[in-house]
DNA sequence: CTGGGGACGGGGCCC
DNA sequence: TGGGCCCCGTCCCCA
């Protein structure tokens, strides 16, 4: 289905997408907004309202969320809040303007899917079409910020094309326009095709501050294809349904009526009948459509921006890809439906091919940030009035495009262009189109009615932080809150707040988002701490606890205040001073830290305690950052490359133990034998090797060898266990049973060496055996100081002599004590290998 | 068995 | 002080 093709053609935007002219009709003045904001804000918590809004949802309600993580009701300050894993974009290596970025062959936009999605194209297309999930992506991920290209409401260009046009509000005033239409300076959210209906949707759009994010409103499976719509707070606001089922039965109403208008009044009948979607329309045509069409309703609250027309560029297809239709941008749509002008919020833009309003930004948008860009009057896209609820006429730019507009904006056969899938894109499946996400398949469902290409989504939501934000350098714009792993590659992070995240592999952790001050309304309003997510995330335990509501959440909490700190909390700390320091010293195995934060994390290994859980797989972790990592394996996440060969792990240490591999590095080195590894692991396992076919056993312990010779030398003073009866070595302290210890590896590296196998074979009685031993200890104290050993064999004064250097064990470059105990005996090693000091207990 | 990699746990340091 | 970040070490799995 998806195509996982990641080459993806500058076209793709050719595909209609909800242009933003919808979008333009959700740009639309703030004055007209705000009401409707104010409505909104009864039934929800807007910004604001600060903790009334919470109380709007009753603790059962809550619960119930939480249970279900129904996250269909969440405000955007309660994504933001709860969302627990972050996923950012992939590194943009090259700079929107350089001229590499230009080369490339895949766009900024293109380059910036994160590694667990991938674009999807039509059978025969590079044109990217949608997005899907290359693997299962779980509820509560938040993607974005939404990049692209920042106009304020002075900035934007006459001639800009409003299809992807998101606005951005700052406190419930328009603040800024994030253009995605230049896929070299927005990101891949742009290619997010918008939901037609609630069981469809996977993602919510939600302004975060000044950004706009798409959070994950249940698990996405791999390879099924993102599909937003706006979070219910936003929708909300913006008086658009809260699933894009609701949008489509409105709109399948309002275009019922629109055919009815169009029988009873429209002039071309085409308008009706939806022709097959054509491509792009010129500007011309276009206009001239405006002209033809009713002057769509202005927004009253605008003047009208007129303007100037201008259409998209020729180059741009009327359809791009949608990103996210702006309902408002769609001309059927009943302003009720719409709830408020067209042009308040942003929506995503719609994919109509309308854009063609937008594509001529009326001057007056560029004078008035809200309305606006939007344009308009042009707008007087033929939109029927009847079809465009006030407003949304208003916005030619939206154009209202289609079919029930103007024929002459359409040519025959193209009846309604906005509606009109974006030719570009192949029918697929059931010749729906794909291209945009919820209109194309809206089209396609309701084809018949359509006009086609109704903009669904909203375009702009309210973003507060794109603003400028790049996908690099996030922290240059600062979220407030970010999260738990983000990485330039990694995509989830663990939601927590975040602070900037200079490595952009990493996630962010910031503190917990407040709610946004400028956000969008609702962003701002709820506290978030009001609200549990349904589920903690490890970030939001702390805070979480406080509040919540969600099982989980309160869970943790229990575990955190009651059994799990609160026991060892209860205990006392011993306070030791080690050089002056004081160290805190663990009543449980009395380990000590330099930290009382270390020791208490430290006291969660014999607590027991995991307050970081993870949603997915519900393991829980003693640390947040654990669960971050650990939440890679779900995301297939691998932050950390190998500049060598480019292979990709998931951690630091993984990567490092591959980077031996191209170094040649093997620090593991068996202390009987030469071979060496580049894993601990690994030399473990294979010393098992040296345990086996050793038919000579001690009788007293555990070791047995290979060699007779060995034995007997291991029991010439050297078994602990007779030695301690006996009393030949002089084990009378600590040191001296390591020295011990040492003693019987010296002889086990001996016994497993060739020399070993020469010694049996030369017969020697004792004097052989008393070689042996010198050899053996003196190759032992010969590495440490004999005045400081506290071991005396028997037979010192032997060891003395040959601690000069003897045979096959010398070994000219172990300088130190512990070089020689690293080292083979039988192969020292290079003066500059780095040996890992081999556990004296392993294997 | 060896080699390579994935997943985690523990803990130190820094902010 | 707590959180975030990083590193080291270990276990397990698989080819």
């Amino acid at each position: 289905m998806c195509g996982w093709d990641q080459s993806h053609s500058a076209t793709s935007h050719s595909s209609a997408m909800l242009t933003s002219e919808g979008a333009h009709a959700m740009e639309q003045d703030d004055s007209h907004h705000r009401p409707k904001m104010a409505s909104a804000a009864t039934t929800a918590p807007t910004a604001g309202s600060g903790s009334d809004g919470a109380e709007t949802m009753t603790d059962t309600d809550v619960d119930m969320e939480m249970k279900e993580a129904d996250m269909t009701r969440w405000t955007e300050a309660e994504f933001e809040e709860k969302c627990t894993y972050i996923v950012k974009d992939t590194a943009w290596e090259a700079g929107p303007d350089s001229d590499e970025a230009m080369m490339m062959t895949t766009t900024r936009a293109e380059a910036s899917l994160p590694r667990n999605l991938a674009f999807k194209h039509p059978a025969d297309s590079k044109e990217v079409v949608g997005v899907c999930s290359r693997e299962y992506i779980p509820k509560g991920t938040r993607f974005g910020p939404l990049v692209g290209e920042i106009y304020t409401a002075d900035s934007v260009p006459r001639d800009a094309n409003r299809k992807y046009f998101w606005r951005i509000y700052a406190d419930r005033e328009f603040h800024h326009f994030v253009d995605g239409l230049d896929e070299t300076r927005s990101n891949w959210m742009r290619y997010v095709n918008p939901a037609h209906s609630a069981a469809e949707q996977n993602l919510a759009a939600c302004q975060n501050g000044m950004e706009i994010y798409f959070y994950t409103v249940k698990p996405i499976p791999a390879g099924a294809e993102l599909l937003v719509w706006y979070c219910h707070d936003f929708a909300r606001r913006l008086n658009y349904p809260p699933s894009g089922e609701l949008m489509m039965q409105k709109l399948k109403q309002s275009l019922l009526e629109v055919k009815q208008q169009q029988v009873s009044s429209s002039p071309s009948p085409v308008a009706v009948t939806p022709t097959p979607p054509k491509r792009e329309h010129s500007v011309l045509s276009i206009l001239r459509g405006t002209n033809s069409t009713s002057s769509a309703k202005r927004e009253p609250s605008r003047p009208l921006p007129t303007r100037p027309s201008r259409a998209d560029s020729p180059e741009r297809p009327l359809y791009p890809r949608a990103l996210y239709p702006a309902f408002r941008g769609h001309p059927h749509i009943p302003e009720d439906f719409l709830g408020h002008k067209p042009g308040q919020m942003g929506y995503p833009a719609t994919r109509s091919p309308g854009n063609q309003s937008s594509a001529t930004p009326s001057p007056s948008a560029r004078s008035s940030p809200d309305s606006s860009p939007q344009g308009s009057p042009s707008g007087a896209l033929h939109s029927p009035a009847s079809f465009y609820p006030p407003g949304l006429g208003s916005y030619p730019g939206y154009s209202p495009p289609s079919a029930p507009l103007s024929s002459s904006f359409y040519p025959p056969g193209t009846p309604y262009p906005r509606y009109l899938l974006p030719h570009h894109y192949p029918l697929s499946g059931g010749g729906v189109p794909t291209v945009g996400g919820i209109l194309p398949r809206m089209y396609s469902l309701y084809s018949s009615l359509l006009p086609t290409h109704v903009p669904i989504l909203p375009s702009d939501t309210a973003g507060r932080r794109f603003l400028m934000h790049d996908p690099i350098h996030p922290s240059s714009i600062s979220a407030h809150r970010d999260f738990l792993l983000p990485g330039p590659t990694s995509a989830f992070s663990a939601a927590t707040s975040l602070k900037d995240n200079p490595y952009p592999g990493h996630p962010h952790l910031h503190e917990p988002a407040r709610a946004p001050s400028s956000g969008s309304p609702t962003a701002g309003t709820a506290p978030p701490s009001e609200r549990m997510p349904t589920k903690p995330t490890s970030a939001l335990l702390g805070s979480a606890s406080e509040h919540c509501h969600d099982e989980e959440a309160i869970n943790l909490t229990k575990m955190k205040r009651g059994a799990g700190s609160a026991g060892y909390k209860a205990l006392p700390y011993p306070l030791k001073k080690q050089n002056g320091k004081i160290k805190y010293e663990c009543n449980v195995c009395s380990k000590t830290f330099g930290q009382l934060s270390n020791l208490k994390v430290h006291l969660r290994v014999h607590s027991g305690e995991r307050p970081f859980t993870c949603q997915t797989c519900n393991k829980g972790f003693t640390q947040l950052a654990h669960l971050q990592k650990h939440f890679l394996v779900h995301t297939g996440e691998k932050p950390h490359e190998c500049q060598v060969c480019h292979k990709r792990f998931s951690s630091t240490s993984n990567l490092k133990t591959h980077l031996r591999l191209h170094s040649g590095e093997k620090p593991y080195h068996c202390k009987l034998c030469p071979a060496k590894f580049t894993q601990f692991v690994h030399l473990k396992l294979h010393k098992r090797l040296h345990s086996r076919d050793r038919p000579h056993k001690c009788p007293h312990c555990h070791r047995h060898y290979i060699h007779l010779c060995s034995l007997r030398l291991h029991l010439k003073g050297y078994c602990l266990a007779v030695s301690s009866g006996t009393g030949s070595p002089a084990v009378s302290s600590q040191a001296a049973l390591e020295e011990v210890h040492r003693a019987n590896e010296e002889i086990e590296r001996f016994d497993v060496s060739e020399h070993a196998e020469r010694l049996e074979q030369l017969q020697g009685g004792v004097e052989v055996e008393a070689m042996l031993e010198k050899q053996v200890l003196g190759m032992l104290w010969g590495e440490t100081d004999l005045k400081s050993s506290h071991f005396h064999p028997r037979h010192k004064s032997d060891a003395e002599l040959l601690s000069a250097g003897y045979g096959a064990y010398e070994s000219p470059n172990e300088t130190s004590v512990i070089k020689m105990r690293r080292s083979s005996p039988i192969l020292p090693l290079p003066a500059n290998v780095t040996v890992k000091q081999e556990s004296e207990d392993h294997a």
